[in-house]
Parts: structure tokens; sequence; C-alpha cells
DNA sequence: CTATTATTTCGATATTTAGCTAAATATACT
DNA sequence: AGTATATTTAGCTAAATATCGAAATAATAG
């Protein structure tokens, strides 16, 4: 019971929410990620960290970049259920654009 | 967004959590919740305003007694779907067998 | 090897939350 | 009316959480 209580209190911050909206889409460095979310890169951070120790996603190292996805196919599937049950989409979607009209080489620092 | 973040925080409490699972069996009163769980009749009653605001259940009083249930039949699917994802049930089991055993009369005074 | 870029860790602070107890409210029973 | 039972509210404390900014770490590029 207390694994599925700690997905659920991960999914329950609406940064780490976006975040796993966004991951939904494609694998997404931190800095990508920052360019949608207005925090500091400290505090991604540590929401990624959350993510990470509730099993729904995982860290990939790529040269300088760190890309995070969600975990497997069951992390995806659940994330995905549980999507199904918004009705106002409009920062999701705001983000979700973002998200394809950017990539880790165009990424502007803000740390 | 929002609504359904705060469907997921109600959720994301393990007291708050075994009420939702124990009210999938049926209604109950506070005093019943109250033999399954050891905590104080206003901390029971705190986090039952917490699930009333999250929109996942509702409140109807019956003479002395306030009966709490789920709120309908979409929170009573969306309960019903997350719960599914529960790999140990042995806490559960346990709080669904002292609920088959009593019932509002037989409840003692625990304030 | 040094500078640059990307990410994480750390220390401080502010907010939120779960919990308690005690007091207040509401209803029923005698 | 007065007592007992059920529930809620209020005031408090301790622990958890979200946030920031700065320093530390990692990797690549020049």
């Amino acid at each position: 019971m207390q694994i599925l209580i700690n997905k659920l209190k991960a999914l329950s911050d609406p940064n780490r929410f976006r975040i796993l909206m966004m991951l939904e889409i494609r694998p997404l460095c931190v800095c990508e990620l920052l360019e949608v979310l207005e925090i500091a890169g400290g505090t991604l951070s540590n929401h990624l960290k959350i993510l990470k120790n509730s099993g729904l996603i995982d860290q990939n190292k790529d040269g300088r970049w760190v890309e995070y996805r969600l975990l497997d196919s069951d992390a995806a599937q659940f994330i995905n259920r549980i999507g199904k049950n918004i009705t106002d989409r409009s920062l999701l979607e705001k983000d979700r654009e973002i998200i394809d009209r950017i990539n880790r080489s165009v990424c502007s620092s803000k740390l």
C-alpha cells in the first residue's frame, strides 16, 4: 500500500505532475524541463529525485546531459490512466507546445 | 488539473487511503471508522473534511450519526481503479474484517 | 588544462500538514 | 430540562515539504 501511496504523493504536486505528463511525450533532460517550469534548477532536481524514488521515472546520463524518462511500461500505463481524469488540459497543452518546439541543444541556461 | 491533483493529494495519506478503501465496502459513520483507525476523533474529522473538499466523498446526517460514503459512481470508479494498483493488501484486509464485524450501534466511544 | 555548460547538493527559510487535546455543537433518550 | 453519545471546530506542536540561491560536481569543447 505504501508503495502506491508514494506514487500518488509524487503525482500530487503540480510541478511533478506536469513533469510526468511531459515525459509521456518523450524523454527529457533537466534543461528542457527548466524551459517549461519556472522554478530554480535546485528545486527541479529535488522534484526529479522524488519522482525517481517513487519508482515512476528513471535517469540516464548522456554526455553532459541527464535524461529522465518514465521508468517502464507499468509506470507509463499508470501515468496514462491517471492522466485521463484531467478535465482542464490547457496548461498541459501549453507545456507540450514548448516541448515540441525545443530540444536540449537549444536550451538557454537558467541557472 | 488542480482538481485531479487535489484528489490525488487526498489519496496520498495512509489514513485517508484506508478510509476510502473502507467506504468502497459500504457507507460508514465516524465512530465505525474510529474503530479501525487508531487516531483521535478530531484528526479523523479533519481527514474527512479533506476528502470531502476533494470531491471524493459525501456526508449524510442520520440521527446522531454522520454517515460518509463515496460521492458518486465517478468517485467510486476512480477509487476502484487506483485501488487495483495495490500489491500488498494485508492492512486493507484487516480493516475490512473489522468493518464486516461491527456496526454503528456497537461502537465504543474513543473520544 | 581551462573555460563552459549541465546538473546536483547544501543550507536557510517559509509553508503545509498530521497529529493531539479540549471545548463547542448537535441529536437522542429518559 | 438534563444527560449521554457522536461529531466538529479551534488552538497548538512537531515533522515534512517546496522553494531559493550558492557552492560543488561532472562532462565536453577549445
